[in-house]
DNA sequence: GTCTATACATCGATAGAC
DNA sequence: GTCTATCGATGTATAGAC
């Protein structure tokens, strides 16, 4: 996955989408859904066919293969998180705090992982489903967007406000663990995806315990 | 999966297991194996059997279904799991601090997850890739165990350590969630699961936050 | 109890009509 | 571009010998 694969084809230039990439889209948006509810090894071609509001055998004028569907939706995934983390970074004022930063970083990353976005949801949800070749190349992008991750921490460290008995490698793995495992339990209802942001935030940087 | 299939037979008493039971033992520990490397939906019985010195055929002597084989090893971890966070709390002075009972919780939790325990980390790995009844059914199993964490956190709360502003149910699948996302990142080697345990503890209640 | 052989279903992928 | 028809591979489960 290269820079020059991950730029989007100027959309605004392309008033007209052709048949084949609408019906290549909903191919997509419905594998992403299928994905995500059944996961990767007990979704069947037909499944997204018939989502897709096409034929079985049609997909593969789309698509080389079922692994190049999922290949395609794990990219879309991850183009997603990633803008959305920078976006939510690069919206604060230009001297905001590394704390700031973080904690934006964090309300990024939660609103698009449950925002009920198929694409991100199906990414961590099949992951570790998907075949080992594959699974390879997105360790190494996932690793990529985690230095986003590891620069806020290490700046947050540099100016002194991390305690001496805090493993920065370790505590960046459990923050966005349990930001990812939220999927396995959040239902939409009692609280927004930006609260339970705060909540991260808050057991992140404070822990639960009263201060007195 | 009722009640009765679930009481154990009196292992102390019966100094020579049988045949099928050593056999019944093996297909397990396979399974187990098998699941957590190969996820449910890509693991065959095929290779259960291989790796359990058998052959296909002769598993159904021994269990009804694939579906049984997998019920059976989700029963055992979460037993394994629960009795480890049991005892790590019983292990304490009776007068323990509900902080320490929490902290020995994290350990008991954790060690068990990423001691390598195949039938613990299979239950994490595949959870979501099982039949939506059997999900149903240990979804169920897993509130009840989820019980103990209920009562200590409220305890900690009730004796006025716990900030205002924290939601203690979301704080705990917060917890429970970057403890089991971590059979997903943690390699053995230059931590141990006590220094992930305690990295979690602090985190979870003072904070990544120098006190200043 | 464990084996071999096989019935039966399912699914990814391809071929070829339109 | 999208359809229908079908091949070939694979895998669960069963039958029956030993």
């Amino acid at each position: 996955m290269n820079e020059a694969s991950l730029k989007i084809q100027a959309p605004a230039l392309k008033q007209k989408p052709t048949k084949a990439e609408v019906t290549r889209g909903r191919i997509l948006d419905a594998a992403a859904l299928v994905f995500r509810q059944k996961g990767y090894a007990l979704t069947r071609l037909s499944d997204i066919a018939k989502r897709a509001k096409t034929q079985t055998g049609s997909i593969y004028y789309h698509f080389e293969s079922r692994e190049a569907i999922v290949a395609e939706v794990l990219r879309i995934a991850n183009e997603r998180t990633q803008n959305h983390v920078s976006d939510a970074i690069a919206s604060l004022p230009a001297d905001a705090s590394v704390h700031d930063r973080i904690v934006a970083a964090i309300h990024g990353h939660l609103k698009i992982v449950l925002s009920g976005d198929q694409y991100t949801s199906a990414h961590i949800r099949i992951f570790d489903q998907i075949p080992d070749k594959l699974r390879q190349h997105f360790l190494k992008v996932l690793d990529e967007s985690g230095q986003i991750w590891r620069l806020l921490l290490e700046e947050f460290k540099a100016e002194g406000h991390v305690r001496d008995d805090i493993d920065l490698s370790v505590v960046r793995l459990l923050l966005i663990g349990m930001m990812n495992w939220s999927v396995e339990w959040y239902r939409a209802g009692r609280l927004t995806p930006d609260q339970i942001a705060d909540q991260v935030a808050l057991m992140f940087f404070e822990g639960i315990t009263r201060k007195s």
